[in-house]
Formats: C-alpha cells, sequence, structure tokens
DNA sequence: CATTTATATTCAAATATAATAATATTTGCA
DNA sequence: TGCAAATATTATTATATTTGAATATAAATG
C-alpha cells in the first residue's frame, strides 16, 4: 500500500487542469508531444513541463519514434482515478443521527445538522 | 459529471497530508475538532483551517452538538477515492506495442521503450 | 556536416499554499 | 451576568507552484 506521503504526491501530480486533461487524453492512447500541444492548446515548453513532472513521479513513461516522444500512461492507477472522478453521485452521505461516537460527545442537546 | 476545474479543485482539496488523514478518520465515523486535534496531532487552529477547507469545497459538514462540532464526510466520491489510493497495483500498465494512433508517427525505426 | 524538426531545460516573475502566533467568537454553565 | 471550554479567524512569514521567455539538445534529412 502506498505511504500517505505517496498518496499525496499522486494526488497533486494529478490535480492540475491541464495534466488532468493530458492524462484523460492518454488513456485514449499513446501521444506525441506535438499531438498534445494541439490537443492542450498551450506552448510547447509548457507541454514538456508538465511532461516532465507527471514522467518524475512515474504516472507516464515515453518510447523514441524517429525524432517523436510517444507518451504514454504507466501508473495503473490513474484509469481507476480518472473514472471515479467523472462518475455521478446523485446522493450526499446521510448526516449521522443520533449520538456519534466521539469521545466527549455526551451532550443532549440538538441534534439536526446546522446549515450556515 | 463534475467539470475539469470541480474535478481539479477536489483533488487539491484531498492532496495533503493532514487533509488525507483526517478524511480517513472521518470515513470511520463523526469526530468533533479536540478528537481529530489528538488523532491529527496538530495545532487546533490549523485542525480549524484544514476542517474550514474542507468543508468550504462541501467534503464535509457538521452538526453541533452542545459546544461541540461534529464533523462528518458529505460528499459520497471521498470513500471512493481514498479506497482506490490504498489499493495495491502490481503491474504497471504495458507499454503500447507497436504503431502507435499518434497523428505524426510514421516513422520506422526502433520502437522500444527507452530508459534514462 | 549544416539545417530543420521535435522536444527539453533553465530562469525569473507572479501567484498560491501552509504553518504559526495571536486573537476572536460561541456556547453552556455557575 | 460572567467565566471557561471549544472552536474559528486573521495576519504574517515561509515555501512551493506555475507560467512565459529564452535557450539548449537530439535526431533525421538534404
Amino acid at each position: 500500500m502506498r505511504s500517505i506521503e505517496k498518496r499525496v504526491e499522486l494526488l497533486r501530480v494529478i490535480a492540475h487542469p491541464v495534466r488532468i486533461r493530458l492524462l484523460e487524453e492518454l488513456t485514449k492512447g499513446v501521444k506525441c508531444v506535438s499531438d498534445l500541444e494541439e490537443f492542450l492548446e498551450i506552448s510547447q515548453p509548457n507541454v514538456s513541463q508538465h511532461l516532465a513532472i507527471l514522467r518524475q513521479y512515474g504516472v507516464i513513461d515515453y518510447y523514441m519514434d524517429g525524432r517523436l516522444r510517444c507518451y504514454f500512461l504507466k501508473d495503473p492507477i490513474i484509469p481507476d482515478i480518472l473514472e471515479i472522478l467523472k462518475k455521478d453521485y446523485i446522493e450526499e452521505l446521510p448526516a449521522p443521527a443520533c449520538c456519534p461516537v466521539t469521545k466527549k460527545g455526551k451532550y443532549p442537546g440538538r441534534r439536526e445538522v446546522q446549515r450556515r
């Protein structure tokens, strides 16, 4: 199991609008840098910067195809996370009813959920 | 479906060692601030700051129990994400074999994965 | 072998995030 | 009403992240 630090690291790497779109695109298949540049509509150096971050954390890798670098997904957790993020959740989790298990929670007062 | 921006926002909110531990703890049940302070071993104001961020983005909510604030999970995606992050993935995703679908990829050269 | 194509790296400026310390607010109770 | 417990807010400082501009590198081609 990944350590807390590794889990945070992974989330931080995915948590960027360019990188999440880039990863969505790579779940569909291999892409070279100029393909990604066209798709993402950002500058080529910026694409390379984001690719470098993703590669640095082991999320993606590439192979050479002539002078192209063809990038692909490497970490198998990525498609799973991206899928969950796209899923629709209809209901909020139910507010716990009464008498929760907090260490100090012995008060008899109202227990309705407060709204601000 | 959440927009890209909302997905990034959610990931950024979870992607912090204190907040991920806090959320793990809340998946087990309701907790008041001083319970969390003890569990997280950080200062009370800092606990409140992290709780405020999580609440601001609709991830958690609370109800009053006397002078306690009892916090609980609200966004149903949280347990799912936390579960995936803890899952063990044995294998890396397979490197695509030959002839990938890149727009410019017409080169006949070697296609083995390069290692640095 | 010089040029072109594809991509990467470096640096600096702007912005965002986090922790700490100090203080404020709210609630229940004597 | 006044005090204490529980929690929140604010300001400050330190640090990290992001982008754009400029430049560098590496491979193929003529």
